[in-house]
DNA sequence: AACCAGCATGT
DNA sequence: ACATGC
DNA sequence: GGTT
């Protein structure tokens, strides 16, 4: 990311990049959440001023990188999104070499005036909020450098793997790899060309590449149609999954969002793919699973195991930012903050650390916020809202939807959606049903909400059923005009991964979906819209449907 | 190397 | 502008 | 992370 780049006689180019790179750092000491007295007297300490930093991020994992990133800007130094004639520090793995530094960097030669220097060195700094030396850190000397830059030249074809010393996870893989092949993969893949009907990347991909005695293509060639309607009671490849959602979790709480959402896309398609996988080829053949999560689902198999979640689980970081991302309203940015400053318990965040207000509900309520209800309980809650809103007027029409509308056995939450038919009486909702819903003591705590109602779409609140024994629930209420209940429906049911198939589809027909209208004629350049286009008319679920090109689908079956 | 949904609310 | 959440 |  932070690499390849120009060799250093180029001078560096003007423009996007250079704004970009402003961009970034006016961004990253925006901190979140204010900070603590502490950590503002840290950051009189400059002890990285004037130095230009670039991090190269081959084999430092993303968390740490991320770190680096932030604490460089923290401590006055200038964070370097790429090599350029003012670099003065390049910060590399600890397993790291020259040649293969220099395959990164396009370079001829090693530059004079920078230090390579192992992170290691910048932990140690960071650790004692100090510029300690970094003689201990530098690679190699200079003579020998230049030399085996030569040689990779000469031997040109340099695949040389960086990983010389200590384990090498694929060289553990491949022997096993070898061992699966007991498919003759000929008809293995894409049989079909479902190009027309792609509407969701992960699934339409996992079923047609299924069965491979299946003659039948006929309409489960959408998944759309038969997706997830069946629960059963032994979910294949349970282990798998488990461990990968793990693996998610983590990068998700590690800010690497797109690593995190391709392995949630893979976990989508091993969840359609209602059998067992039994090779790395089943693993590989389905749509969104890559030789590296094959690799991954491969070991899991063979050993129960994954070696690389155990070695992040493990981990201090992954733990404690983990525990912090279950609060309400604290993100993998803001878990990640506290983590460097030094927070490790709850306890310790609530005296310590600086908490918005909607943070402080979420730590409080921690426990209760965390566990799922019963479809029971969620029904209640969706009953309760529903008669304090036909107290107002009894022409509201107040339904659940989200993953209780989907007919899952637990809820999240309770998601409602309030709309009236005359297509006007919707109009200053809120005001009326909060206060409804307060006066009595139902809602304990508002999250989001807006303080005159004026503009108000959402509410995000806590409620508490007036029975004993009775747990704080996370309430979701949208308001919508009538004209858009059928796309509000769409989006208020889900799943989000089901919205965001639908939306990736829309896309693809030049369209665009939201929660308040299925639009045509959009117009994109640089993957931003140009021209919102027009809505069409979508007087129900079914039509939105239809619109899209795909056949319709009970809220059942779209709980991928 | 670009893209991976689109939006509301809080700070 | 960014973080967080739906 | 994967796909295009
Ligand atoms: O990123 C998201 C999150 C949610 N939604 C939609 C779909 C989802 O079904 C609905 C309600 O969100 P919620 O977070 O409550 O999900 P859920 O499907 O109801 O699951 P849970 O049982 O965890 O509440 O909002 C999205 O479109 N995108
Ligand atoms: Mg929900």
């Amino acid at each position: 990311m932070a690499s390849r780049n120009m060799p250093s006689t180029n001078k560096r180019k003007r423009g996007k990049n250079e704004d970009l790179d402003a961009e970034k750092c006016k961004k990253s000491k925006l901190e979140p959440g204010g900070n603590s007295a502490k950590s503002t007297a840290e950051n009189n300490n400059r002890f990285l001023n004037g130095l230009h930093i670039l991090i190269i991020s081959a084999g430092i994992q993303k968390f740490r990188f991320d770190i680096f990133k932030k604490q460089i800007i923290k401590y006055g130094g200038i964070y370097m999104e790429k090599f350029t004639d003012e670099t003065s520090h390049i910060i590399v793995d600890e397993k790291m070499e020259l040649d293969r530094l220099c395959r990164i960097l396009k370079w001829d030669s090693i530059p004079t005036g920078v230090k390579i220097i192992k992170s290691l060195w910048l932990s140690g700094c960071l650790k004692d909020n100090n510029l300690n030396s970094s003689a201990n850190f530098e690679l190699d000397n200079q003579e020998f450098r230049v030399q085996s830059v030569k040689n990779d030249l000469l031997n040109d074809n340099v695949k040389v793997e960086p990983s010389t010393s200590n384990y090498s996870p694929k060289n553990e893989h491949s022997p096993t790899k070898d061992h699966s092949p007991k498919k003759d993969h000929s008809s293995k893949k894409a049989a079909y060309s479902d190009a027309d009907s792609d509407y969701d990347e992960a699934n339409d991909r996992a079923l047609p590449a299924s069965p491979k005695g299946h003659k039948h293509i006929p309409t489960e060639k959408w998944v759309c149609s038969a997706a997830s309607s069946d629960k059963k009671k032994e979910i294949p490849n349970k282990n798998v999954i488990a461990k990968l959602e793990e693996m998610a979790k983590n990068y998700k709480n590690s800010a690497d969002k797109w690593r995190s959402f391709g392995y949630q896309k893979a976990i989508a398609a091993l969840k359609t793919y209602n059998k067992e996988i039994t090779t790395y080829e089943d693993a590989v053949a389905l749509r969104g699973v890559g030789k590296k999560l094959a690799d991954k689902i491969w070991e899991i198999i063979q050993t129960g195991e994954l070696r690389k979640l155990n070695e992040i689980s493990s981990t201090d970081e992954a733990k404690t930012t983990n525990m912090f991302s279950d609060i309400w309203g604290v993100g993998a940015t803001t878990a990640r903050l506290w983590y460097t400053q030094g927070h490790r318990t709850l306890a310790n965040l609530e005296k310590n650390a600086n908490l918005n207000r909607q943070q402080k509900v979420g730590l409080r309520l921690y426990d209760d916020l965390k566990e799922r209800m019963t479809r029971e309980e969620a029904g209640k809650i969706e009953q309760y809202v529903k008669e304090t809103a036909q107290k107002i007027n009894p022409g509201l029409i107040a339904m659940a939807c989200g993953s209780y509308r989907r007919g899952k056995q637990t809820c999240g939450d309770v998601d409602v959606l309030v709309t009236h038919p005359d297509g006007k009486s919707h109009k200053g909702v809120f005001q009326k049903l909060l206060h409804g819903l307060h006066e009595t003591g139902f809602l304990t705590d508002d999250l989001v909400t807006q303080d005159d109602h004026s503009t108000q779409q959402k509410y995000l609140g806590v409620c508490k059923l007036p029975e004993e024994g009775s747990q704080h629930r996370r309430l979701d209420i949208i308001v919508v005009p009538h004209n858009e209940l059928a796309c509000a429906l769409m989006y208020f049911t889900g799943s989000a991964h089901f919205n965001r198939s639908c939306r990736n589809l829309a896309i693809a027909k030049g369209m665009s979906l939201s929660e308040h209208s299925l639009n045509t004629g959009v117009i994109r350049s640089h993957g931003e819209k140009i021209n919102k286009g027009t809505p069409l008319p979508t007087p129900t679920e079914e039509s939105v449907f239809e619109l899209l090109g795909i056949p319709y689908r009970s809220p059942q079956e779209r709980d991928h």
